[in-house]
Order: structure tokens, then sequence, then C-alpha cells
DNA sequence: TCCGCCGATCAATCATAGCA
DNA sequence: ATGCTATGATTGATCGGCGG
């Protein structure tokens, strides 16, 4: 449920462990969330991870707890009330949604077997 | 600006070190799978039991381990050398490799 | 063909632990 | 104590695959 990913050219074989493969190359794109929407366009991509504020995350928290999944209606309000693009408000309630879940299944049995190695 | 950062200082407050056990284990899966260092959800298991931590936490050891290894691959050359003698499964030749990825030799 | 979701991962950053 | 590095966790956003 994984890409396999041969190397690529790691050249010489006859060296140490410090080949490069091709999950050392991996670049992500940058982020296309062109902020701004309040005084006009900003082609320029932000480059940064957006920082969501306090209470646009408290907004969004409580939004989370009345449904888990948004419709689109909802997210365009959302988006609009909190002044995010619709795509940072979908995307919130994904991470949001794997967060729920990977919780859910930590707080089930985090109960290890003693460890006294302390 | 009171750097509204607080966050209420989530939970990565206090957070410890994983055992010498763990890492251990971390690293040997790490370094002799250098050419795909990627677990499998089960592989992932595996290792959390060996080191006594969480499959999350497992996760985010490779997450940060591979960022960190491609962003500075100078700094784990001592490292990758020391770990690639322990245990040499690297899938760069792995044809007919038996199952044998974890399984310390008694010294 | 386009869109949303899932699962995994990336990449940057936070806050603390550890060492000099 | 002070300063810097190592490291675990968090999270906005990307990637590839699915299904509607």
């Amino acid at each position: 449920s994984n890409h396999q990913e041969t190397c690529g050219s790691p050249s010489s074989e006859t060296s140490p462990p410090a080949q490069t493969f091709d999950w050392m190359k991996v670049k992500r794109n940058p982020p296309k969330t062109g902020k701004a929407g309040e005084y006009g366009y900003v082609g320029q991509p932000n480059t940064v991870r957006t920082n969501f504020t306090t209470k646009q995350l408290t907004e969004l928290e409580k939004e989370f707890h009345f449904n888990k999944y948004l419709t689109r209606a909802r997210r365009v309000e959302i988006a609009a009330s909190l002044q995010l693009n619709e795509t940072q408000v979908k995307i919130w309630f994904q991470n949001r949604r794997m967060k729920q879940k990977k919780r859910e299944k930590e707080g089930l049995l985090p109960i290890s077997p003693a460890t006294p190695t302390g | 600006v009171m750097i509204l950062r607080s966050r209420f200082l989530d939970a990565r407050r206090k957070r410890r070190n994983f055992s010498k056990q763990a890492t251990e284990v971390l690293n040997e899966y790490f370094y002799s799978h250098l050419s795909n260092p990627y677990p499998s959800e089960e592989a992932k298991e595996e290792l959390a039991k060996k080191g006594g931590i969480t499959v999350s936490q497992v996760s985010n050891w490779f997450g940060n381990k591979r960022i960190r290894y491609k962003k500075n691959m100078g700094k784990f050359q001592e490292e990758a050398n020391i770990y690639a003698a322990k245990t040499a499964v690297d899938a760069t030749n792995v044809v007919a490799q038996g199952n044998q990825a974890s399984s310390p030799p008694t010294p």
C-alpha cells in the first residue's frame, strides 16, 4: 500500500552506506495557498505553512464538534467567516478527522505491560 | 504580541527520549532498509512492540529520521556505518532474502 | 473529468531534554 | 546558570489512489 521506488542512480556501488536513494531526493511542491484575499490578489504562493490564529482554530474546533464533515455551503461560510480559503478549511477538517482517529486508536491500548527498565 | 503561539502548550510539553532499546531497534531497521526506510503498518507494530513505544511514536521517529537524514546526510554517516555493520539487509540486493531483519545475535 | 476523502508523508516549527 | 544541539510531537499542506 505504498510505493516501491528503486534506487535512481547511487553512483558507485562500492561505497559505504552513504548512497543517495530516491526517497532522499523527494521534494514537495510549495503550498499554493495564496492567502491574501483581503487586499486583493497575491499570486505569490505562500511558500510557508499558514499559521492559524487561536480564534480560527477555536471556530474550526467548534464546527468540528458539530459536524465531522462539511458541506460545500458550510465550507464557504466558514472560510469567509475566518478569512481562509475553502481549501484550507477542507484540509483542516481532513487533518482533524485523522487526528481524531489517531487519538481514538491510541486511547485504546496505550497501556503497556509494565516496563521495569524505567 | 503575546505570540498567540501559546497553543496552550499542547502535549509536547514534557517529552521523554526513547530508551536505548527503542532507539536501537529503530535505527537497526532504518539503516538496514536505508534504500527504502518506509516500514509497513505491520512492521511498525513490530518495532513498536520491540521498542516498548507506540506505533505513532514509531511513525514520528521515522518521519523525523528520514527528513533529518536527508537534510544532513553527512551528520549521520558515522551512525550509518555503525548500524550498517550490525545488520546489512539492504533492499538494493534483496532477491531471495529470508526473514531475519530482526534477531540480534546474542554476543 | 472533477472533487472530496483517506492514509501516509513531508517539512517547518515548537518545547523540552541533554551536554558542554 | 548559559548556550547550543539532539530529538519527540504537532500540524498545515502535498502525494497517490479510490470512489462517486
